[in-house]
DNA sequence: ATTATATCCGACTATTGTAATCCGATTTTT
DNA sequence: AAAAATCGGATTACAATAGTCGGATATAAT
């Protein structure tokens, strides 16, 4: 399906709200409070989110996260990309050189399915967490 | 993950391979057997693609299917639709009315996901098989 | 008429990926 | 020393995807 995982949806949520909350430090708690986001797994995406260096964390009593980046140079591309890695739309784009589709290299919807995965990326790519912040 | 199912995938390659050979009727088998698709899968989403009218269908030996729509008038958004009954990015926004999302009505993502989506959705309608057929 | 080849349709199974949880360790402030 | 936080791996629960199976119906050719 075209959807958005709840991992992603959870570090959209949360990226927000540690980007509205700026001049503190925020903790998983908080967020997951106020937000009602599941505490352990929104733990593990924060420290998801921090080791691909989106976010900074300070570790004991009175951690807690903060922004790496400004809001408005944090995209909505960036945390897809962080939280799963890839951002493909078909397995032939998952590696650049090595083939994975078995219809490869002759593929007759490799070339417009790029194209069409590319222009996608473009819109998450210029939707930044500064916007949504904003509403 | 912000991936097409196979399904879709399937049913982009399908309509592509009718959509070229335009001249006669298609059976499932052809289409599976050239594109190396499953058989009984392919079945399933070409008899639903016909049931949203994207496709007609002859029964009987020598049958097969045609496309209802010019290739420029069939656009990959169609197919999602036709085939996921959907296209949306959070659960807020498969039913206009009816709120899904615990956090509504004070979902602070909400508006801007919906002008998150509604672009994405642009690319995918204004991507048809005419062009994904041209490669 | 019979046969071959096709779509049609529901139910079922297998596999995978997502979402969530559990438990313990480490860090740091009070 | 205690409390509150991040870290990290392993495990479980659940849902969605992907694929299969068996049979019914339709249609053209023989």
């Amino acid at each position: 399906m075209i959807k958005l995982s709840k991992k992603i949806e959870y570090g959209i949520l949360a990226l927000q709200y540690i980007a509205i909350h700026s001049d503190k430090i925020i903790s998983a708690k908080e967020i997951s409070e106020q937000m009602g986001i599941p505490y352990e797994f929104l733990s593990k995406t924060l420290q998801q989110l921090m080791k691909k260096g989106l976010i900074q964390s300070q570790q004991g009593i009175k951690g807690g996260y903060v922004l790496s980046k400004k809001p408005s140079d944090l995209t909505v591309k960036d945390i897809i990309i962080a939280l799963e890695g890839k951002a493909s739309f078909l397995d032939c784009f998952v590696s650049s050189k090595g083939l994975v589709c078995d219809r490869s290299p002759n593929c007759t919807i490799k070339n417009p399915m790029e194209r069409l995965q590319s222009k996608v990326m473009q819109v998450f790519g210029t939707t930044t967490i500064e916007e949504i912040a904003a509403n």
